[in-house]
Parts: C-alpha cells; structure tokens; sequence
DNA sequence: TATGGTTGACCGCCCGTTCAGTCAACCAGT
DNA sequence: ACTGGTTGACTGAACGGGCGGTCAACCATA
C-alpha cells in the first residue's frame, strides 16, 4: 500500500525480497522474472533468496497467498460494516477498482500467473481460495437481486461481468494519468448498477456511489486489510 | 476459427505450426512454450520451425500481426454494413465477444503477452496497429454518444470499460460451459448499453441487440475476415 | 544438378537450485 | 568475564538442465 500507509520502518528482508519479486514479476511475469535480478536489486546473493522461500514458485504462491489474504479479509470488513445490499455491492465495486492503485503490483501478478498453470500443488491453494472468494461475492449479488436492485440473472455470470470491467484495469491504469482511480471507480459502480440494476432501482436512486462515508469505509477496511498481514511469517 | 469454418483441405506446415504455436502460447504463456515441444507435437524437428520463421519472438509477432489483422477487417465489415451509430455499438460489442470462441486461442495470445515487455521493436509495430483499431472504436463510441445513444464522456475510458467486460472472458470461457457465446455477448450488450447509455435512448429501446440479422452480419463479417487471411505468405 | 524443405547434432547461454562454509548473535556454564 | 557451542542469516561458487538458435548434411522434386 505504497501511497497510502506511510509506515517507513524499514521492512525485514524476508518482506523487502517478496516486494521486489513481485513488482519484477508484475513487469516480465514469472517466467520472465530471474531470481538473480532481484537479488541485484536488492543487493544481496541469489542463495538468500532460497534461503529464506523454498523455491521460486513458493514464493510466488506466498505472494498469491497474502494478496488473497487482503481482499478477503478487507472484504470481510466491508460486509462488517455495511448491510444495505446495494451499498454492500458499491462498496465491493469500490474496493476491488481501488486496489489497483493501492495494491497495483500484486493485483497484476495475481490477476496473470494465477489464471493459468492448471498443476501445480502450491498455486492450486490459491486458486482454490480464489473460488472462495468469488463465492462470497455471488452472495452479495444473490442479496442484492433479492432486494430488488439487480436484475434476476446467473450470478456467476453477473459476478464476471464486475469482475471482468474492473480487472481489466490492470492492463492500462497507471497512476500519473489523468484520471484519478476515485474517478474510475465512480465510472464504474455507475455503469455496472445502470447496467445490472432493475428499471426501479435506477430510476430510484441517483448514484449513492459518490456518498463519502462508503468511499471513507473501503479506504479503512483497505487499511485494516493490510496491517492484519504485517505480522506474517515464514 | 475451428469450430466455425469448416474447411478441411490440409493446411500447409508453416500455418500449422503457428496454430499449434498459438495454442502453446495460449495455455503457458510465451516465456512458458518451448519450441521443440512446439515442434514434437506436429512430428517435426525445431530446426523446421526456425526455418520458416526468423525466431521464436517473430513468431509471437505474427500471430499478433495476424489477430489484429482479423479484427480490423472485421470492424471494417461491420462499418460497411452497418450505419446507426448504435448497432454499430452493439455489432462491435457481439464481434469482440464471439471472437472468444472462433479465435479463442490467438485471443488468449494476444490479451497477456501484448500487454507487458515494452520494448522489443517486433512486438511493438502491433502494439501499434491496436493502438490504431482501438481508436477506429473510439470513433464509434464518439458518434454513439452524438446520436444520443451514449452518455458523454471521456471515450477512452468508456472504450476501456467495454473492453474490460469482454476481454475478461478469456479469463474464464470455457466452450463447453452451460451458457453460449451468443447467450454471453447478449448480455454484455445489455448491461453495457443501459450502463453506459443516456435515459432517453434506454427508455426508447428494448434491446435490440439480439435482432437476427445484425448476428448474422457480425458472424459473416468474421468469415469474412479469416479468409483475407487464408493466403498469408512468409 | 540446382533449389528449397527438412533434419538432428551441437553450441552457448541462462537460470533455478544445491551446498559447503563464513560470520554474528545469543546462551549456557564456569 | 571468558569460553565453547548452537543457531540462523547469508554468501559464492558450482552444477545441471532446458532452450533458442546455428549449421552442415541430406533428401526430393523439377
């Protein structure tokens, strides 16, 4: 959360290595990433690297692993605090459009190394989590069709819908452009609730999305998502 | 377009090593293909494929050169044919779709491995040419959005959220899911257009997305564009 | 016999992984 | 306070496999 936390004691090396891995891995993917380089970069021996994670691919799965770690547990957060059903959605809408600025380099490992690599013991945890995830927000779509604000559909299809728009940001957001990711984010809870909602729904509500408490809520339970973590060990 | 275009005669040898090449690539990534695995599965040797090829990246150059190709002629089809700015939207929309089932493969290729490694002149020329093709649908977002069709916004951002929806699909499409690609790309264009589209042109039309003839032109269009492509030479 | 597709052996580089060994910190017991 | 022992972080050299690319020889057909 490089822009938003500002905790600067310096991180252990175990973390300083799994950081640079996956900014190198986010930039020429996995198997284009060269453990040798980040040892470079971080002035230190390759031997060390392996030192401190049993192999490339296991640290490639620890860093699958805590991103899903985050959004679990800042979506957690989120259905914590908030219980109207459309907000619920916003607010998931929201989170997942916001970690691209906050959590961009491992957002864009997760979202390329783990679509594919159908073998693999280690990342298939991952994955396997991954389903988890996407099951509780099928939820949040189920609740939200029954209260009356999204279209009755196959809510693994709408899921992928959201998922689909906001996940593709990765593939050309960069933080200096001119559009801030707030703003990109509003785009999108307008058009997937336009797009998805029922004709009532629509036309009762105009836009909740911009309401400040829900935007003050997500960039909390962000926060909250990452100190939870800090601790991590081997 | 195997599942499509049902014509059998014997494809020469340097067309079928860039299908299997392509269907390598599409499963373990560029980094991950080998080319004697490449060359194994066709009962050739590696040297053969050097032959007809300059080198592994050229390769992935041509198979990128050929995707965008496709998807040009393609959009050029449906400009011809189509006029209304908003079946103009919505025959792009069906086009970008279905071309994960008739061009799955090339589609997977082309959505991971042309996004990162900014350099490397090959690459780069086709990063162009889709730099070229996404404004061609800007261009139709613009004029759907002066035909009232469209909110006004900023294009390439609304261009980005279109592609994000559709573009996810290689994600997680499987053929032999329980839903069609016709049955998918019908619901893109109906979230989409009531997403992005004005209250006046949701009001006044009831999706006509799913008229016959506008599939059946988007589905000619892409026949259309595999075959200016049949007589590719080296 | 010339041409062009095809082969398979081979080179050289890259890179993940291993391992023996150094160094510093810490913790006894005396 | 001195000593010897244990642990764990870290190193650097070496290994070994994989893979892209080269090349000389080998057909086959015209």
């Amino acid at each position: 959360m490089s822009s938003v936390v500002v905790d600067e004691r310096p991180l252990p090396l175990r973390a300083r290595i799994q950081q640079v891995f996956t900014a190198f891995v986010a930039e020429h993917g996995f198997r284009g990433t060269a453990l040798g380089d980040v040892a470079e970069r971080l002035g230190i021996s390759k031997g060390t690297i392996l030192h401190h994670f049993k192999s490339k691919e296991a640290l490639l799965a620890r860093v699958g692993e805590d991103y899903i770690d985050r959004r679990e547990r800042e979506l957690r957060q989120i259905l914590r605090r908030v219980q109207d059903p459309r907000e619920r959605l916003i607010a998931f809408i929201l989170s997942i459009t916001l970690c691209h600025r906050d959590d961009l380099d491992a957002t864009r490992v997760f979202g390329r190394e783990f679509a594919r690599y159908a073998d693999s013991p280690h990342l298939n945890r991952v994955r396997e989590r991954r389903r988890g995830y996407t099951h509780t927000v099928e939820e949040v779509i189920v609740a939200a069709m029954d209260a009356g604000v999204l279209c009755r559909d196959e809510p693994s299809v709408v899921a992928l819908q959201i998922f689909g728009m906001c996940n593709w940001t990765w593939a050309w957001y960069q933080p200096e452009g001119p559009l801030t990711i707030e703003q990109i984010a509003d785009r999108y809870v307008r058009t997937l609730l336009r797009g998805l909602g029922t004709a009532e729904a629509i036309a009762a509500e105009e836009s909740v999305a911009r309401s400040a408490w829900l935007r003050a809520l997500v960039a909390e339970s962000a926060a909250l998502a990452w100190q939870g973590q800090a601790v991590r060990e081997g």
